[in-house]
DNA sequence: CGCCAATCTGAAAACGATTTCAGAGGGCGG
DNA sequence: CCGCCCTCTGAAATCGTTTTCAGATTGGCG
């Protein structure tokens, strides 16, 4: 008996250190007696339910998570991985997936891998050695080892972004093929034959590909060529979306529709357009894909394709969050996308050829 | 005797079961030892220290962070709450930290309060509970019952993007009053006398209001004064950056120079600056801050202030995983920030006035 | 050559909560 | 009126790791 803990330790001080037994004691229960009132309130009576959160609010006592982790082998953590908070989208995936798991009282561990698979592998690792009782990941373009990894440790996880993945994996996202492919047959209808297309294709950015290969099959579905001089890819940032148009035109002027896999390469290359003297979408169609909010600000606004991001990350939130409790139900989500026209994008030109360029396609 | 171990479990099957014991007992040592090893390599015998090692990498073992955290206090996770992730500056702050803290093999917990004070107070709250071992807040302006809480639990943390918060509250940041009234005073050496202000001040947005403050303690140096009617607070949208410059403009047409708090602000400002068919900076200066990447791309582009969010993030998590370590180097850092001339500022306009609008202020 | 000190290792006791297993008590049916 | 079953509570074991405390081994020094 090396312990007497008969002396009540200054109990204003509050040591921050009440523990379960403290409020038992005060309460005049047994530990496991409040245990189950924090747990499973129902199966307690009344009244002692009454007597036991009376003693937890006047100790002001706080469940230890690491305590309750280990003997519940669940942290009520969450992990997260994106290739980049730097992309809105993400951005907005992961705070409405974040505000979500608040309210269930779960947190979420975020990490990012910079579009690099072998990073991504890491920070999962890093991710279930924290315990996390659930992952949610972006695309899919995982390395094997990654699926091996989080399978083995026998977490539910899922991806995010796309509408399917190999491999069984579950999927919470849209079809980014058939969107893209959706905006390919729209500015078909507008006349356009000469396409051109700025893509982020790192080979990690599954999504970009997709998309490439959307708007690849319906213009091939058309009969339109897509010459691969006509493809270029670029990192995502303004700048490229800029130098990606630049050089598209400049080596290939008959082209009336530029089509880019990202809104910040699309504004770009509004830019870069307005830069050349070309008018959009007089001369030139320019379209993206995401439905930043910049892109109904600018001027012209974008025409691109909206992606849910607050519905995906509410909706992987909530899925993992059951799936974590045990209720296991496989979903592969197709959540709907919008392609919302805006005036970044016309009619082709017809005979008129544009201006300021030296020479002319005819 | 509910539990025979003795047959190796299907040894490739690895039910993630491995623990500390069965790696000590392939090792031939002592749980003791094999922790020794992973905690404190130093101190154990190099022949041990190999054959550990060995039996680690065989097993494939890796630490149970609940156990380990129950025994050790430490849970080898910080936790972060910004306003929001969809301002690109705290998207890449919060980004830069998790990086650091990533190298670190600690993790972030990462939480949002929507500029709201009481839900930051909960998410902090949130963060404590599910042990953190430090914390990050943003700005200065949180409950005090926040900082309570946290003191309380004692644990380290400190705030950021701001340089100075009251109560000897840790701080990482810039001087945002600073940093504005700088630009305040460049736009005064370029001529400009007749000031708008568009910001966002919510309540719980301390920077906004140090921006303000500095802006009009600039102004008021140089004797220039700043009707009521010429500062229109807005939140932070391109949409509201449009509307304030439309508001501002309409009813003080004697305005040269409007200064955004943010660049998100500033740009909405640009476009309807264009919209209403003003040229900037020929008939009027917009300024921002933060300078985000839209900034340089815009046309024009945006003078404004560049915040550093990656040193700020890294310097917080190196700070914080110190603190976590028992290295507790009281910091209050004040970042460099820049004023960075872009071509949306210029000399006031003399006598030349703005010919699209109905009434001039002559 | 022997003893003390210095290393290094192992046994065992926590850390704080959850949960199984029974037991106590009360209500209802026979 | 008695017994059985059901509901609710408490005792105690357990989750996996870290770390104190001592013991054992070895080396150094007198």
């Amino acid at each position: 008996m090396t312990k007497n803990k008969n002396a009540t330790p200054t109990p204003t001080l509050s040591d921050s250190k009440v523990k379960l037994g403290d409020v038992a004691r005060k309460a005049g229960v047994s530990p496991a007696t409040v245990s189950r009132v924090l747990n499973h309130p129902e199966i307690v009576s009344p009244e002692l339910r009454e007597r036991v959160s009376r003693a937890v609010t006047a100790l002001a006592y706080t469940r230890d998570s690491a305590g309750r982790a280990l003997k519940s082998r669940r942290t009520r953590t969450l992990g997260v991985v994106v290739p980049t908070l730097g992309i809105s989208i993400f951005a907005e995936g992961v705070e409405a997936m974040q505000n979500r798991l608040s309210e269930h009282g779960y947190t979420l561990l975020i990490a990012n891998s910079q579009y690099e698979a072998r990073r991504e592998l890491q920070e999962v690792a890093s991710l279930l050695e924290h315990g996390v009782d659930g992952l949610a990941l972006v695309g899919d373009a995982q390395l094997p080892e990654t699926h091996q990894l989080i399978r083995q440790h026998g977490v539910p996880y899922l991806t995010t972004y796309v509408a399917t993945a190999r491999d069984e994996v579950q999927a919470i996202g849209i079809d980014n093929e058939g969107a893209a492919a959706s905006m390919a047959r729209y500015l078909l209808e507008l006349g356009h034959r000469h396409f051109g297309i700025i893509a982020n294709l790192p080979e990690s950015n599954d999504r970009s590909m997709s998309r490439y290969l959307g708007i690849r099959a319906a213009l091939a579905e058309a009969d339109v060529p897509l010459p691969h001089s006509h493809v270029i890819s670029m990192s995502q940032t303004l700048q490229h979306g800029r130098q990606g148009l630049r050089q598209l035109i400049q080596s290939n002027p008959e082209i009336t529709a530029v089509m880019c896999t990202t809104d910040t390469l699309a504004i770009g290359a509004l830019a870069e357009a307005r830069s050349l003297g070309l008018k959009v979408p007089q001369h030139i169609s320019i379209t993206g894909f995401d439905d930043i909010e910049l892109a109904s600000q600018f001027d012209p606004p974008l025409t691109t394709i909206s992606v849910p991001a607050n519905e995906i990350g509410r909706a992987a939130a909530d899925h993992l969050v059951n799936a974590a409790a045990g209720v296991r139900i496989p979903v592969i989500t197709t959540l709907p996308h919008r392609l919302i026209v805006r005036g970044s994008t016309g009619p082709a030109p017809g005979l008129v050829r544009r201006p300021k360029l030296h020479r002319t396609a005819e």
